[in-house]
DNA sequence: TAGTAATGTTAGCAGCGTAAACATAGTATA
DNA sequence: TATACTATGTTTACGCTGCTAACATTACTA
């Protein structure tokens, strides 16, 4: 048993990020954090100034894989048409708001103030470089401002998608045939081709 | 000096409203709120079981509110086309998302479990049923299978963009020439437009 | 080897949500 | 009108929280 634990700073991170995912961000205390990592509860003010800090780089990781799935599914050595990698980008971005949905929930939330973590705008931002690409493949020659335009589109329907999909807010039709927002779940590829063309 | 306030509940939601907006709703404490309706730390759990069902409370006036405006952008008596009609609704949408962001936050916020308050779950639905409305007008015969999507489709893009819009996560474009989400804050009327044709 | 910086602990503060016990006011019933 | 009951307020207290200050131990560096 030594005094000096050596990894603690990663180990916190960590551990927060499996509280996070296991809990949700506001039911996550910094001293259930310490308790996890067998040490004491003040431990992680020698890492992080505030909870918020810490709290940033759970975010800042929850990014940085969204971002590694994101280039996983766009990867151009896979031989799939530009347009089959970029519905797989749209299922991966879709996948990973569900599945951690927790996280995607703290990566979002107004809790962290970017502003005050430009490192984490920077992994953030860095995520959407992957759509500006891969849209870039599909419309070539494309100006900048429709280029920009578009992504926005696209990121903000992803992004929109999965609150709507987590929430169970949805549009009433008249025929209640089969709810509106499952068809979009089970058939997800459609909906984000039909999208494109539209 | 009254030792019973009279309408405490109805003044504790519009306190809470109030602070919500102000504070955003993790710096709202159920003890500022009483304070704020000048009663005792505890009187508000004679109107309200948990924090939690307050918070309920004013997520449901938010979207009273929001269903209003977006009632008042779509309303026939204007003789504006039902195309401007549409645009106008997004406008509000975006408006109402941006104005009163830290309720709109709290109102798509994890913490208030909408399993759990039926009758708000009924009000944001209600909400939506502007959407489908003006869709109908706009694609006359269209499928309910096809409203149904393009009504999803449309939502999720409208609560991605409040959400995009706020932070300030935006793709970065080669030319940086003029930030694509500020051009589309501006132009966000001929945005959505586009977003109808393509 | 001595001094200093880094990293841990303990103790304690004020604020939080909430429960329990009690006080007061309004309302229904005898 | 007297009495009971219910609704709505207050006081007190508990355990949890983020965080600070003071102190202990270890690691690094001159």
């Amino acid at each position: 048993m030594k005094y000096h634990h050596g990894n603690l700073k990663e180990e916190l991170i960590s551990s927060a990020c499996k509280i996070c995912e296991a809990s949700g961000h506001d039911h996550m205390s910094l001293r259930s954090i310490a308790k996890e990592a067998s040490v004491s509860q003040t431990a992680p003010y020698r890492h992080f100034k505030t909870k918020e800090c810490l709290l940033a780089e759970v975010s800042k990781r929850g990014f940085e894989e969204l971002t590694e799935r994101l280039r996983a599914a766009t990867d151009k050595e896979s031989k799939a048409t530009a347009k089959d990698r970029f519905l797989e980008m749209g299922l991966a971005y879709l996948e990973f708001g569900l599945e951690k949905r927790k996280t995607y929930d703290l990566m979002h939330s107004p809790v962290i103030d970017k502003v005050e973590f430009p490192e984490l705008l920077d992994t953030a931002t860095g995520a959407f470089e992957e759509l500006v690409q891969i849209l870039k493949e599909l419309f070539p020659g494309i100006s900048e401002d429709s280029l920009g335009k578009k992504c926005i589109k696209f990121w903000a329907m992803m992004h929109g998608l999965v609150g709507l999909l987590d929430m169970k807010i949805e549009p009433e039709t008249d025929t209640n045939a089969g709810s509106a927002m499952s068809v979009v779940k089970d058939d997800f590829r459609s909906f984000l081709e039909e999208s494109l063309e539209i």
